[in-house]
DNA sequence: AGCCGCCTCTCCCATCTGGGGGATGGCGGC
DNA sequence: GCCGCCATCCCCCAGATGGGAGAGGCGGCT
């Protein structure tokens, strides 16, 4: 019980949603190892509060106001590359965990994560560890044996999923209906689907679209 | 500061979230006029507790495992008509928001809500005051102009949600093809949808469907 | 009994969709 | 430079989809 000199971790906490910043940073504050030093309410506020703050760790949710919990890790990682980013959201989609890992988010957690297991994994990215569960990391394994849509294909899903005709996308995008044809033909195989239906099921599944 | 003789409003929480249910306690239970007696991890768990505490007022997320918020409301209110019950989800669909209040719950809150006003929806509902914000009263109202699904169409837009083609849905649901494409198409005609991916947009949008 | 909504099934037909090819130019990496 | 990926465009064609209209049976409500 001696040393309670030692340094406690800095969290900040981001998420749109007041009562879960409280919870967190309820659990956090009871921590003797660690105190919650901000807390933001959207993705910019984030970033600012980051870069004056500079805490050992930031728990981000993945949909928020403004920037999203993704082009937040992009940009703070920018800023400081070491930061230690903790994900912790309500989508467990493959394409989410797989984007936020692969660009150095160091833990991704779900919501209705048990408490104790909350606080080991702000406990292990604090110390620079990673901290996947098994579930979450074996989406993100999945997830690389897929193959990936491009930003065109991207584009196209999103209107499709919007239930547009490949006419009307052909007009949107400023392409011919043939060429809208063609790439949605290859968002269906490279999605393994029958029809554009189908699609916008996977898609959503995977975390590929948001509604 | 004299009367903290006055009864507490004895609270129940029902959420799937750890984090959530954390969060709402502390709020509460900072309150002088509020207690939480019980908290449920799940739609049964919250029906058993109703029964064992017969709180004031019970606060149920939407979505939760082994039954959803909308059954606990028709339970809880099958076993007390007088039941006081809040809605508190992140899901602001049409469909949900209608259907909770017009089976009797008594408030709707979105998750971002801000403290003050979770605690003033609160301390309404124990008082048998309805409380719903304007922006999901309005919402409730939309629907309310809007023509209702029967039973046999939710159950083909669920499989048309899936991406099933009109011959995979005549089989599943033992049927014609031509009674499911009559199916569609009443169901494209309610929803105002040119395509079924569209009608699947709206669907999802309105809180009709799941995903 | 009579009416109405729902589920079921039927027929017709224009259009959209999806699967199979193939071809072009551009752009970036090796 | 050459190669591969991407976006763009093109062809053909079978099958799925959506729009319109009608009709019988069944259960509930009046």
């Amino acid at each position: 019980m001696a040393a309670v000199l030692q340094k406690k971790i800095r969290v900040i906490l981001a998420d749109d949603h007041p009562v879960v910043r409280d919870g967190l940073a309820a659990m956090v504050n009871q921590q003797p190892d660690m105190e919650v030093v901000a807390e933001a309410g959207d993705g910019e506020e984030a970033i600012g509060l980051y870069e004056r703050h500079k805490p050992d760790v930031m728990v981000l949710d993945l949909r928020m106001p403004k920037l999203d919990g993704l082009a937040v890790v992009q940009r703070v990682l920018e800023i400081n590359p070491k930061a230690r980013l903790l994900i912790m959201t309500t989508y467990d989609g493959d394409e989410d965990i797989f984007q936020c890992l692969s660009h150095g988010a160091k833990g991704y957690l779900l919501k209705d994560t048990p408490r104790q297991e909350i606080l080991s994994a702000i406990r292990a990215v604090s110390e620079d560890r990673p901290y996947t569960s098994s579930t979450v990391a074996a989406k993100a394994l999945q997830r690389m044996a897929k193959p990936s849509l491009t930003e065109r294909e991207l584009d196209v899903l999103e209107l499709v999923a919007q239930g547009r005709s490949n006419k009307d996308i052909a007009r949107r995008l400023s392409i011919t209906e043939g060429t809208a044809k063609t790439h949605v033909k290859s968002i269906l195989t490279k999605l393994d689907a029958i029809s554009r239906t189908e699609a916008v099921a996977v898609a959503h599944k995977r975390g590929l679209i948001r509604l």
